[in-house]
DNA sequence: TCGTTACAGAACTAACTGTTCAGTAATATT
DNA sequence: AATATTACTGAACAGTTAGTTCTGTAACGA
């Protein structure tokens, strides 16, 4: 998307300082709650810095979920094969698995936003890269499809299943294996 | 819960005028994007009212919930047997059905709420309310339930896809009838 | 009729948003 | 190495909103 690669270096610092402000913020309270004062303090840029970069607040948090999902569910990364990451549409039946652990880890910071409180244009963001995913491996929930269910409607409710079924897991501590949840979700699938 | 009944008539008009004019606000925009102001020039009271009712925007939201769902959902209302609710723990296996039904009607504006944008509060007052029907429903669904699945995921899960079932639902133009909608529920559960 | 309670409406503080601008430092270009 | 460009600083600024306070007035209950 933005290529931030062929920045200034400057961009880039400032561009890095305010997501890794914005993530530590995120992590202590909701988004609604953060203010842009808040950021530009915790980022140690000025006022007018912030504003250079991003248009508002929301901008932000758009950017930033592009940027996250882009990450992790985006199959450009198809092109270095020993690279290749573990979430594009490859077909193999643990790819939720593998979402499930990588979720467990936190990488991303991805359980800080899906917990408790936020986020609505983060879990929408989430939900569309997951149907596309489901898309992609249609194929594994085939058998388990009734009869005269519409496509999306199903591919809807994958996608929503996975969501909540993490959401589940999150506020209830995490404490079963990312197996167990697989063995959840695909049983009531 | 608040008995306002017992209350001055001046205090339910100018509650009542502050919900109807939130109501009407809520079906523009998003909550987060409605002001103080703007309530208090719709419900046409003085500032000081309004506060003197609600401590923030967020109580009103609040109350507001509280309110809805305890119209829909509370089975205080068994107590007089011919206007007995609904939606009350009963054990006919068309709860739902009524459920989709109610909700087409819109009687309550709540499909203004479970639409697009809005609103984490009330979503979560929603899927509270409905893991509380499940619960007394529960047998409906005990065939169903696959070996080992813990009671409060199984719970979840199913308040969460009648949830979802219900956005997509709005979110394609309410096209289908209830009765389709309450298949489709049921087969994806 | 009288004491109580709620409302109107205006004025006010405090906080936040987003903009502007002049000065300075880092970067790219030649 | 000199120069032009670009980004950042920091402060000042206007506009909006939240929530409070106060005085006078009208509606209510007993």
């Amino acid at each position: 998307m933005y290529g931030e690669n062929h920045m200034d270096r400057r961009q880039r610092k400032t561009r890095e300082a305010i997501f890794h402000a914005f993530t530590e913020l995120l992590s202590e309270k909701d988004f609604n709650q953060i203010t842009v004062g808040e950021i530009i303090d915790c980022a140690d840029i000025g006022r007018a810095t912030f504003y250079a970069h991003f248009e508002t607040k929301d901008f932000l948090l758009k950017e930033y979920c592009e940027e996250l999902f882009c990450h992790i569910f985006d199959s450009e990364n198809n092109k270095h094969q020993t690279h290749r990451h573990i979430f594009t549409c490859e077909g193999t039946d643990s790819v939720f698995l593998h979402l499930f652990q990588h979720l467990q880890k936190n990488d991303n910071n991805i359980l800080t936003l899906l917990s408790s409180q936020n986020n609505e244009l983060f879990l929408k963001y989430f939900r569309t890269n997951l149907e596309d995913l489901v898309e992609c491996h249609l194929d594994l929930f085939a058998s388990q499809k009734k009869q005269h269910l519409p496509e999306h409607f199903w591919k809807h409710h994958i996608a929503s299943t996975f969501v909540e079924t993490v959401r589940w897991w999150i506020n209830h501590g995490m404490k079963e294996s990312p197996e167990l949840i697989t063995e959840y979700f695909f049983n009531v699938i």
